[in-house]
DNA sequence: TCATTTATTGAACGCTGTTCAGTTTATATA
DNA sequence: TATATAAACTGAACAGCGTTCAATAAATGA
């Protein structure tokens, strides 16, 4: 019931977003609610009403934030314009990421905005930049440097690999250790480069 | 407060699951709670928990009645002895069963256990039990039936297959229209069994 | 007929996201 | 400097959630 001076606008917000994603390392999305943020910055639930329309933005701009660090990680791979070695450098990259960010990174699809809600542009635009690393590396083995099916082939990488963690994380694949994740991961990459050389080559 | 003979415990049963699964069906995970389940069947939501632990128990369950689904979906599918031929036959009756199925299908991984509890036995058998309909599939590309490499593939394409029907339907993939999803599925089988033939052969 | 077991319920607890009247403070104006 | 306006912030409230449980009533067994 008052009004404080202790932030401007841009500090709250900046304390709320570094709050929210301190709490989403340790607890994942079920401790990410507005009372626990809140508390964490202390200040009301309420207060963080005034700097975002609700918890979906919160988490949408978390997960953006967990997308421009794995961009900036998968930036660092130097290409050397072979595909099968700049994917397999990629690869392990990404699967370093998610190895230590593996609460973020579960938290960039287990949230959902409701139904019927598109995604908001500034969004799209953080994973086509990611998804641009994979084409840049996969460019190569196509004869144009934007032939369609290299947009797409980045798109079915990064879905696929996306699908095998989650399930892999989830334990819902049979499988035993964390090694056979990574040798799925492979196994996609490695057969999937190679159906592609054999079917253009 | 009282006691009822409408129902046994087995007839209860059935009718609280068919209300999961039609509450699934029209609301998706979000509308599957007890007091919605309850109110469907003429009960209260505490007798759902004479028959169920919890709520993620009936979720398990109706999650066990799609794998099912799926399983007899694709059984029917007559398998050549082909790989590639089987194999796009089984992936296009998938894409059609989630087609037809989205939200039991979204249900199928939307759907958590709290962090560290295990899946039960009973229902990764079911999981098992999809599995195995791709190795079958895949074996004659194996020198012997039961090759590594071929659970490790099935898995593969299981898991990397969700991937792209997830993404597509969240539309995370800056991609357009339910003819590019399908493009990705197929994509992704064509070139990932180019692979294994070009270096298994 | 009476005791025991079983099924069922409504209320309760502690959460959740979100809204909002009410209050206090900072700022702009006169 | 005094006063009006605007902005920030809170606590309480609402409707919902999963889950538990004492109380109740009916079915069953003795």
């Amino acid at each position: 019931m008052a009004r404080r001076s202790d932030h401007n606008r841009e500090e709250l917000y900046a304390l709320a977003m570094q709050a929210a994603r301190d709490i989403a390392v340790h607890d994942g999305l079920k401790g990410l609610t507005a009372r626990n943020i809140a508390k964490r910055i202390g200040y009301s639930a309420g207060t963080l009403y005034n700097l975002f329309k609700n918890l979906d933005e919160i988490a949408l701009h978390v997960n953006a934030g967990t997308l421009d660090q794995l961009h900036d990680r998968l930036g660092e791979v130097a290409l050397s314009g072979k595909p099968k070695k700049d994917i397999r450098q990629l690869l392990d990259a990404y699967l370093d990421f998610i190895g230590g960010n593996d609460r973020l990174w579960s938290l960039l699809f287990d949230h959902k905005l409701p139904d019927g809600t598109p995604l908001p542009d500034w969004y799209r635009a953080r994973i086509a930049r990611v998804l641009s690393l994979l084409e840049a590396a996969l460019a190569p083995l196509f004869p144009e440097p934007d032939h369609p099916e290299c947009q797409l082939s980045a798109r079915v990488l990064w879905s696929s690999l996306h699908g095998i963690c989650q399930l892999a994380n989830a334990d819902k694949l049979e499988i035993v250790s964390d090694e056979d994740t990574r040798a799925l991961a492979h196994a996609l990459v490695e057969n999937y480069l190679a159906g592609l050389k054999a079917r253009l080559g």
